[in-house]
DNA sequence: TCAAAAGTGTTATCCTTACACCCATGT
DNA sequence: ACATGGGTGTAAGGATAACACTTTTGA
């Protein structure tokens, strides 16, 4: 037990990098190599230890020297180890990948390096988790009807602690379940077992119903960057409530408005406008700044900024949020 | 960027196997080789990718060849990359560590193979984390002295986002700040950049001050073991309030004071009792086997089961505790 | 009969949620 | 004047925290 023989395994640093505007909460996608086939893809670099003492310096350095982005807020996500998802040619071996989250500003991101990679909004891969319009169609219209049809025997009851219907009702909010918006991981992984999604075909897991008829569900990413970015978008949505992290995704001054428009967009439902600015105003993480925005359309709006202090006064203020 | 040359690294599962027993929390050390210096370790394992689809199959499988021990309960904390807190000999090379956590039942604990490992329990290796009777007394008599000796200038203010004293104030409640039972990680953190432990010492990071009029801050473990255990503590104390993971620690049936001292033990402060036991029975999480037990001393308890139900029922349940 | 532990009832307080209304600007 | 978005007051409901008290056993 003491010393045992480790298999010699290459890892992969991939970042999740975001930043939101207008309201459109965007990802980092790396330039298309020009003939693979998802055309997008999350940027990753090679975790080299000679160079680097940490996983996090190490991402900071080549997220620098590729787009010339200054990412401010890292956070590790998950390590993802199974190879069975990754359709690489065979000599590419063993690759395991850390998932990062990175937060920016639009700010700074303008003065991304043009190598072929360029920000995307984060709702073409995931069409059915924004639901600030209303209700997304593709649900009725394809999902939870590919589901159910999965989901009845022989699928049925067999083979999981929670029968795939409990997982249906649990993760995608079907009868009478609540719709809860954090997971998006669960219900990726919903989605790419039943195999109804690029991904899961590409790695050889054919849906066993008429999947021909079925529209794409989003947009393909390479490798599992889409399960490390529904990842990313799961963590944040969750973080969101109890640590101060929108503040990374904004400018330094910002209407209370514009904050809620930004919280809208990555938790992707609709807050109740007064509570919200009572809710921020309250727990004291904004000042403001004595000016006002004119920007806006009717009466103008107070500027505000976000406290640095609070950082180090109370232990842990986050915005939890509360519906409509 | 598309094809990158990846270093060779080995990959090394290491576990936090936690189970308790008479209200003691308790850790699955793995035996001693016999010659190394800090004598407890966590049972790890190496990943091998041609065996195991993924690192959670790898993981049960090793545990279960080592231990006997069929863990339930299985969640991945963190991968450690940084080399520079691994002291092994420089052959041994780059080894990058996931860590995880699992949960098993005393019950099933028993059945242990004798190969040197055995379960001690933690608080053992985090005597300041044990509120349970008093306030430690390790804290006043060594950790905020030395702590507070280290955070004068010139480490002061310097060199961090948040300034040592903050840190000092927010990871171990000094000056008025709460303590926060979840912020088991940081203040090891802290302790080890400040040079305290035995750890950091061993990675060549002496402290500044007469650390010889220093006690031992808690049994030591071998490379960053103790890290990882930190990390385990630290995401049971936070998920007990919003998952019901607790019962994974439990016998079928259990009185509600048996919950509660589990829970204690755990979150290491005690909690009211009244309020304690209508949140449990209010939250519909256990139900009544319609038994009691004599056991207790007083008056016979009533004896309670889980009611797994409550897996597929509601979205998120819990324990939110709420102190005294 | 007394100690020890189980178990119940009630109240004060705060936080969340929701509704209704007023204010300042551009066209 | 009126449309548009900014901003405030207040009340109902539920969850939490704290208190005091009763019940059932073993020694």
């Amino acid at each position: 037990m003491a010393e045992t023989v480790l298999t010699p395994i290459e890892i992969g640093l991939t970042a999740a990098i975001v930043a939101v505007e207008d309201g459109e909460p965007a990802i980092l996608v790396a330039g298309d190599g020009g003939k693979s086939e998802p055309r997008a893809g999350l940027p990753f670099g090679p975790f080299d230890p000679l160079a680097h003492r940490t996983f996090e310096i190490g991402l900071r350095e080549w997220v620098e020297a590729q787009t010339g982005l200054n990412v401010g807020y890292v956070e590790q996500l998950y390590t993802f180890g199974d190879r069975g998802r990754h359709a690489g040619p065979a000599d590419v071996a063993h690759m395991v990948s850390v998932g990062y989250l990175a937060l920016t500003r639009m700010e700074s991101a303008a003065a991304l390096k043009t190598g072929g990679a360029g920000f995307e909004p984060w709702y073409r891969f995931f069409p059915w988790e924004d639901w600030r319009k209303k209700r997304p169609a593709i649900l009725d219209d394809a999902i939870i009807p590919s589901l159910s049809e999965w989901t009845a025997p022989p699928h049925g009851e067999i083979g999981r602690a929670l029968g795939w219907r409990e997982r249906l009702r649990l993760c995608f909010g079907v009868g009478g379940s609540p719709w809860d918006e954090e997971k998006v991981l669960d219900r990726y992984e919903m989605l790419y077992e039943a195999g109804l999604i690029e991904e899961a075909r590409r790695d050889g897991r054919a849906a066993a119903l008429a999947r021909d008829r079925l529209p794409a569900l989003g947009e393909p990413m390479r490798f599992d960057h889409r399960r490390i970015l529904a990842t990313a978008i799961a963590r944040l949505r969750a973080k969101l409530k109890y640590r101060p992290v929108v503040f990374e995704l904004m400018p330094a001054e910002f209407t209370l408005t514009e904050l809620q428009h930004t919280v809208e967009a990555i938790s992707g439902r609709l807050l109740h406008k007064q509570n919200f600015r009572r809710l921020v105003e309250g727990t004291a993480l904004v000042e403001p700044t004595g000016e006002t925005s004119t920007a806006t359309g009717g009466r103008p709006a107070a500027l505000f900024r976000f406290r640095r202090e609070v950082l180090s006064e109370r232990p842990a203020p986050g915005l939890r949020l509360g519906g409509r």
